[in-house]
DNA sequence: TTTCTTTCTTCACATCAATCGAATAAGATT
DNA sequence: AATCTTATTCGATTGATGTGAAGAAAGAAA
């Protein structure tokens, strides 16, 4: 028996679907059903109840499904075993959400390079929730997500980065109040569903004044450019907006006091890179900035 | 990676040669090899020592080899989570002490067989210590052993059969006392360095008097046959000596209080029979005898 | 040391299993 | 029913794994 094809019914079980297991584990959709039927008679057991398209899993494959996760993270407890505690090497898939791509991926690979020079990472894009799924699902083996109660238990976090919110404003309303601004113009929510999103929708609430009226954006540039055209005002991490409004665009610290949007890189505990997740976050860390952070 | 290659490297550990683990895992030489060249590869970790000859394993080695078993029991714990409770299939491979292969494995074989048409035994033969070191080492499922302190605790044992030890005098000695016996004539010691050997010797032990002389003979047959020709006298489970002895050899209970030799099923915790040796010790009670017994 | 034996490694070759792509079949959806 | 989506099946290809013979290296014997 091959662990692979144990992980194959792990993804499966996790995503409901052959087709999108199979997409998400680069293989084709005859491979994962054919490793699946030979599971079965392998097992001698039916796993999948083939009556629905997609095919269920049954009660038993759901527990042989849970088992073989706990067979699978033995194997990998196995493989940490064999890794030296202070370097890295490898093949490994990291995710990023996509705001952190831009600005904390070039850094971060220069270093790991420069660092690791045998470990390898083939870079995926996603939101922080899918990509929570698919570390779950073994499908990645770290990954750059916004912290937050979003994280589940089962993986360890290391922060990354403290990126302070503040209030985009057009020019014309340098000296307005929030309130004003919720009265008199748009209010540009960025991506409502992710998770930068809902920490801007927590602020909001948090406020005395709601928005007359929200527009939905999901490109940075995109909200910089109405902002500074005075359609509306908008709340985004600093680093984000810095990038592409330099004075045109009025900045504003959370009021009364700051808030954080913190990226961490999150990683399932006992997996590949459990014991060296620490390492990588270093490597996020211009400088010393993060080392003092890290506690 | 495949679990076979873990279950080869437990062997290979547990027996320290690859010419001898290849052999009992029916295997060339040259696959064991591959395989843990392989192996070491996969993990980037050097296992073995080759500067041995006997290639040794490296303290890494036997960390590794370690956590393999428990991967191969998490798996064996997945596979036994897809068998019925009450029906047996599949090809196992359980091992016999030879005195109970004579008379123990027809009736079992005829019932096993009836019962679970779909599983199939190997039968393999040795020594009761050989037997559990091959069940440590995963190459044996189950064996008939002879029960007592030296089975480990990781293993369930289900009683298969209680057979009196007994006294056997040559004609001519039907009215001496056992201390006569030892005074006048040889004793003589089956298989002294067996589990059924050391038994006999600790009744030895426990007796006033100790032999003049002892022979040791590791047939049944040839102990009858001395015996009956009045060479000396001898001590041996019930069933074995009736076997070859009617009324010319005297049989003797022991004294003061009868002695037992036990024949139990082994199994190691958590592995593939685990849950189904009840079910297969059932099949050594010729009708109820061993229900009673079962507890 | 030299030689011999045992044991592992390496290589070419055969065998078997896994994967892919395309065609087919079967449950969902309209 | 017609259509869409998704899984299965099948032949061809690729890759992995085992075998057997030859070679190398360690340990034992001379």
């Amino acid at each position: 028996m091959s662990l692979n094809t144990l992980r194959t019914l792990t993804v499966v079980a996790e995503i409901g679907s052959f087709v999108d297991a199979a997409q998400r584990l680069n293989m084709t959709l005859s491979a994962v059903s054919m490793q699946m039927k030979t599971l079965e008679t392998a097992l001698d057991a039916e796993l999948f109840d083939r009556g629905f398209r997609p095919p269920q899993l049954t009660p038993l494959g759901r527990r042989v499904a849970r088992h073989a996760r706990t067979v699978l993270a033995a194997y990998d407890g196995l493989v940490g075993l064999c890794q030296s505690p202070d370097t890295i090497k490898g093949d490994f898939r990291i995710g990023f959400v996509p705001t952190s791509s831009v600005r904390l991926l070039p850094g971060f690979l220069v270093r790991v390079r420069a660092r690791f020079p045998d470990a390898h990472f083939r870079i995926e894009t996603g939101l922080s929730d899918d990509l929570l799924a698919r570390l779950k699902a073994g499908a990645l083996d770290i990954a750059v997500v916004t912290g937050g109660d979003d994280v589940p238990r089962t993986m360890r976090t290391y922060p990354v980065s403290h990126e302070a919110l503040v209030f985009c404003l057009p020019p014309h309303a340098a000296d307005w109040s929030i309130e004003d601004c919720m009265a008199r113009i748009s209010f540009i929510h960025f991506m409502p569903h992710t998770g930068i999103g809902r920490l801007i929708a927590q602020q909001l609430d948090r406020m005395a004044a709601t928005p007359g009226d929200v527009i939905v954006l999901d490109r940075v540039d995109a909200v910089a450019e109405c902002v500074r055209a005075g359609v509306g005002f908008s709340i985004l991490p600093e680093p984000d907006i810095r990038r592409f409004a330099t004075d045109s665009i009025i900045l504003r610290p959370m009021a009364p006091e700051p808030v954080t949007r913190d990226l961490v890189l999150a990683c399932v505990a006992g997996s590949r890179l459990d014991a060296h997740a620490g390492l990588l976050a270093e490597a996020f860390a211009p400088g010393t900035n993060t080392a003092a952070d890290d506690r």
